[in-house]
DNA sequence: GATGAATGAGATTTCATTCAT
DNA sequence: GATGAATGAAATCTCATTCAT
């Protein structure tokens, strides 16, 4: 019966959500390692004691952080998307939202690849996320594909294409880190163009 | 006469390259932060004071080490594109190129950018490595205009997609770190067939 | 109400006292650059990392436990002379307390002093230690200037005599690291003796 | 018959005073531990594993660039002495030159002192230094005995009083080390001319 | 639940000394 | 005799994690 969460679970809820984003907010600044645990604890507001009720290690409290906002990400992405029709205009609208991330969570992947290039269990966890990133893949393929059922474009194999896609994205958000007046826009609408129009079948 | 480095010089500069190689292995392996120095010197057979002697700091050894690679890519970049003639011959070499420097250097991009990610004098060293990415960049862009005034690709903002086409491939190898099975030959293909498409003049 | 210190305070505050005296022991029979951090860490009975828990650096912490140690030789030394009415049995007293300082305390004042030669940032941090130097000077210098003010002495110039007055028991200390032997009762004695008949207004 | 000095052995006496000079420069300048041989060695301007080939080790380079200015010193307030007739000129001129010590070569009984109070071996090596000081007492016991003998001083304790005029040097010698501003040459005027009155005999 | 004090393993770096040339 | 490269022990300090209150 008493499905609702108890005001305590609430709370704790909201507790964690706290620490996560004051752990974003660090380690996005600093990277993992330069960031401790007390950074942490003094941006949440808590002390070092509290992250540790709430996360195993600080460990988890990235990953846990680094999937936040992967989430947050992917619905943006979705919102987007869902507003156009064709698949030029949803590819598009993905790549713009792909282009503005940069700023919005600077740098989550690199973020995410700095500190996992030297986890000691780089092996077992690949798994986890490759999951998540094979999950984006296939969904822009599916736009890809979309788009060549619908005649938009010519047919293309549209796995390879997305992966691509992203890894340009994250490419230029890696940039974007070192040379921060980069023209994403600018970049990205060229980008977008050429390969649209590489992708379309040829009219006579 | 003695115009000839001396014989300790001639050491020296060995031993140099030693570490060197040693500390690019480890890295690699490792990640920045994983590794210690006794690593590379066990690695490189000295010990850890030799390693001292040759580099002020692990900092800059694995800067040293990192721009080691750089140049011998670049160098490898050139010699693949000169034996082309056309832009679009040479934009497959290069693509080539880079596609198969996932594996034969595996991650130093992404090393390098873990490393600097939580590097706290991010400001300061920006600046000389974003050179050496503008010049790869402008060898790209360069590649590309030579197309356009040959009249092989159609007008286009040479250096935004000079820009994205490392940026996908620098993404590509982070891809790689995670995901080892990706079929890297074939995604580059279908990417470089799609954009020289996009890139091509309308005939008709 | 609760003006008192919270208990943690008290604790925190006895801890430091615990440290502060086992850093002294230390320091004082080995010197700053022979001993280390966990030899003091163990004479306390905590960890290393305690230690830095308390005071931010070894010199932090040495420079700390040299001051204690000023303050309370101050206190000693004013206890000393104000049972005392004359100014000349204020100087007895005053030297009396210095001369037993050297078992005391040992060699707090060549233990700051060697330290202190070395360190590299002699410029910046002198002017602090000075002002405490100046401090006993000035006391000197009042006693001396109240005999002359009463008759007891000469018009003298008290400061000039005050420092050497110290600097001579600092320097006997010294001498007393080097041979505990020295009868410092008797050296001091014959000394003070003879300062204050020079110092006695001529009678006839 | 070769009593002479052979060249060789010339030269090797050369270099090692060169060293023992460099050494005095730059111990007298950051202390014994702040400075290392390499230091040393490149004021002198050889290298490092020269240094090794003139002197056992650091402390015995150390040791033996200490010795060297003891004995000049010596040899310098002898020379001051000899010029004057009544024990008080001798006494003044010994503390004239005294007073100028702390110029000439700074702080070299300070520097030999922390060197000293850190050393492992103190308590072997104290002897050899307590000689040295004793020597420098005697002479100064000697001058005031020989005021005594004379007429010129009332009976006293020569020794103690001598002890205690080299400590105010030496401690004056340290202030000055913390306080260079001291006015060396009052204070010392100020304290002997006092010292002095109280060794007269009284005339009546 | 929360705090902050305590732990201790581990990492980088220094530097006196040795050694091959 | 002299050099400078090499060694490796040792020391300070950091920081994730645990624990008593």
């Amino acid at each position: 019966m008493t499905e609702e969460p108890s005001k305590r679970e609430v709370m704790r809820e909201e507790r964690r959500r706290q620490i996560l984003e004051a752990a974003l907010a660090v380690f996005s600044q600093k990277g993992f390692h330069a960031t401790n645990v007390s950074d942490v604890a003094a941006q949440a507001g808590v002390s070092q004691g509290t992250i540790y009720w709430y996360f195993e290690s600080k460990e988890e409290l990235f990953e846990a952080a680094i999937l936040s906002v992967f989430d947050q990400i992917g619905s943006e992405a979705m919102a987007g998307i869902f507003q156009h029709e064709t698949a030029t205009g949803k590819l598009r609208a993905l790549t713009d939202t792909m282009a503005g991330l940069g700023e919005l969570v600077e740098n989550v992947f690199m973020l995410f690849l700095g500190y996992w290039a030297s986890s000691p269990r780089r092996g077992e966890a690949a798994k986890e996320w490759i999951e998540i990133l094979v999950g984006y893949k296939d969904l822009i393929a599916s736009l890809i594909e979309e788009g060549v059922r619908d005649g938009e474009f010519r047919p293309v194999d549209a796995d390879a294409l997305a992966w691509m896609l992203m890894a340009a994205y994250d490419g230029l958000a890696a940039y974007l880190m070192l040379a921060p007046d980069l023209d994403v826009k600018q970049i990205s609408t060229v980008f977008i163009d050429t390969l649209l129009k590489g992708l379309a079948v040829d009219e006579e």
